[in-house]
DNA sequence: ACGATTAATGTAAAGCTTTACATAATATTT
DNA sequence: AAATATTATGTAAAGCTTTACATTAATCGT
């Protein structure tokens, strides 16, 4: 049911309903109970598209997420909602699945579909259509990876940080065949935790040699198959840092069905914390990130953009390192 | 950049300009390629709000989730994506979280925005809205659990087919103080999984007692609680039946809280498979539903009800019990 | 070469709301 | 009681696209 015809039936103009809707205190009270109470009975009117078309606000918040597999981004999500829903906010989530063709097609339709605010964890796709976004008058928050939009609010785990404690981690448990499942080059996150792994070791002064270094694409396939290239080779490593938690999946199913023992043949710490990581065998060390927090951050900085509040802004949150018993001593010592 | 200034630009009317976007035919090649090409160049034109205003199609299928956390549903929402986007859909996620009120503002906001279809995984909300989301033109299809709506597609598991095989796994195994973890009595499948296991039991002349059936509410937290429920009964359960993923999460962070162990003190199946459930220590027994396959069956129906095919269609898919370690014979013989 | 088709483009209406401004009604002040 | 301020409502424009219909130009057949 339209506007005009609901008038039509309370007997006033368009434009009192509009407004008993919108502005509840422009309108008498007793119209705007008449109104409401019509409105309200069995959802007669339900606004209909052409409202924001000349409203200035959509009150929808867009995210664009690279999968929704995992748990890191689901989680992610979670905790943005419940601050967004309490401010009037609607979150509306697009699945870009690490593909960047994906990420601009969930990007155009949010242009299309005129979004508040955008928070985007990058697939490494098209710039130019941020900039696009961004003209339209959304507010942009680059969450977890950067995109390269300039002048923009990026929020990130401390990569270099975490990559680090997980690494000295195995040194100090004797490791110096250190290999790594790193992520896709273009994407910012996958560069700065491969960069961290590598400085880490050579502060150790342990020699960084290419072939411990395979870069997978972030999903589950992918870190299977490095795990596999990992142990065709000559001398295959004794120790293994994961780039994401999807990556460490692949590699579990990897050291399952080939019969590697962890922690004895390879020890395991992964980038990404899971519920599950605490009760499979053996339990995983893992660098978790506070997600819940980043979330909460997120979504309140993207709150004080869509006030108004001007200045991109740069955070990074600390993670932690939870050991467990899938990391510990190597059994051989290595060659020297 | 709008239509018209464009338009002015190119020295043609806003409306060849509309038509070389949207019926390319309809325009003579010299024109369309000298609009395309400016149109491309550097991004100047996005189609703005006002375009569904008039348009019919919005080409966008809107999906609201229960659980962004829970896999199946994650899992599902993948295997919907790839079939929308390679016929030129865009599917768009809101996660009700198991809450009537989210369900109900992500409703709202898929009929504000005019969404060409909807899928809807129910989290017990209103009926009325669902109703005006048709009015509006959508296509609506409710999945694993039904709204209400009238004259509507559904598409579940075969709840109560999956839930026999867990409850007749158990039996078979000796078990007599069978429970079980249900989900909210408000959701259509919290109550053929209750239901199913109620008959199950009674089938094999095991008496039913009322409390060994707790409530949750889908969620890891309610999951722990029923499960403390049950152990505090003079008489606890030797096995237990979870109808879904989280509330088993939930189970077993009680489980290996107290150190209750499983399958010796407690045989454990639960609705829902994961990844990690068969590398848990000990792995669950699980009743699979074929997400993929439900998934793509959805969206190729969507896409059938999109073209205008009619006809309200009921379809369940076989779950499959998958035997892992979490079920034994009690260690004890039941009290007769 | 002329009339009849066909093709290409333009004009303007329609789509439905929000909101600036105008008007009418009511309350307040002197 | 008249003048003024305040409040409530209505009128109409604006917002930007799509598309039915009108118009103009080009092509074709005889």
């Amino acid at each position: 049911m339209t506007l005009s015809e609901l008038a039509r039936e309370l007997n006033v103009s368009i434009a009192t309903i509009s407004r008993a809707l919108n502005r509840p205190d422009d309108v008498a009270p007793s119209t705007r109970e008449r109104i409401l109470a019509a409105v309200h009975r069995n959802g007669k009117y339900q606004p209909g598209k052409a409202r924001w078309l000349r409203a200035q606000q959509t009150r929808t918040i867009g995210v664009v997420i690279s999968d929704i597999r995992n748990p890191f981004f689901a989680g992610f999500v979670k905790s943005i909602e419940d601050i967004a829903k309490d401010n009037g906010y609607t979150v509306l989530v697009c699945n870009a699945d690490e593909d960047s063709e994906k990420e601009e097609a969930a990007l155009s339709m949010f242009l299309d579909r005129k979004v508040a605010g955008l928070i985007n964890c990058s697939t490494g796709g098209n710039v130019a259509l941020l900039r696009a976004v961004r003209q339209s008058g959304a507010a942009i928050i680059d969450f977890d990876r950067e995109s390269g939009l300039e002048n923009t609010d990026v929020i990130t785990a401390d990569n270099v940080r975490g990559t680090a404690l997980a690494i000295q981690h195995l040194i100090s448990l004797g490791h110096q065949r250190i290999a790594t499942i790193a992520g896709p080059q273009h994407l910012s996150n996958a560069r700065t935790r491969l960069e961290g792994y590598q400085r880490s070791l050579a502060r150790a002064g342990i020699e960084v040699v290419g072939q411990y270094a395979q870069s997978g694409n972030f999903q589950a396939e992918s870190g299977y198959e490095c795990a596999r290239k990992l142990f065709k080779l000559p001398q295959p490593p004794t120790a293994v840092f994961v780039a994401n938690l999807e990556m460490c999946s692949g590699l579990i199913t990897f050291v399952r069905e080939t019969g590697i023992r962890v922690p004895d043949d390879l020890s395991v710490v992964t980038f990404d914390d899971a519920f599950w990581m605490k009760y499979i065998d053996p339990p995983i060390t893992a660098i978790a990130q506070p997600v819940e927090k980043m979330g909460q951050y997120t979504i309140q900085l993207m709150l004080e953009r869509l006030r108004g509040s001007r200045g991109a802004q740069r955070k990074t949150f600390a993670p932690k390192l939870i050991i467990r018993q899938s990391t510990a001593a190597p059994r051989l010592r290595p060659v020297v």
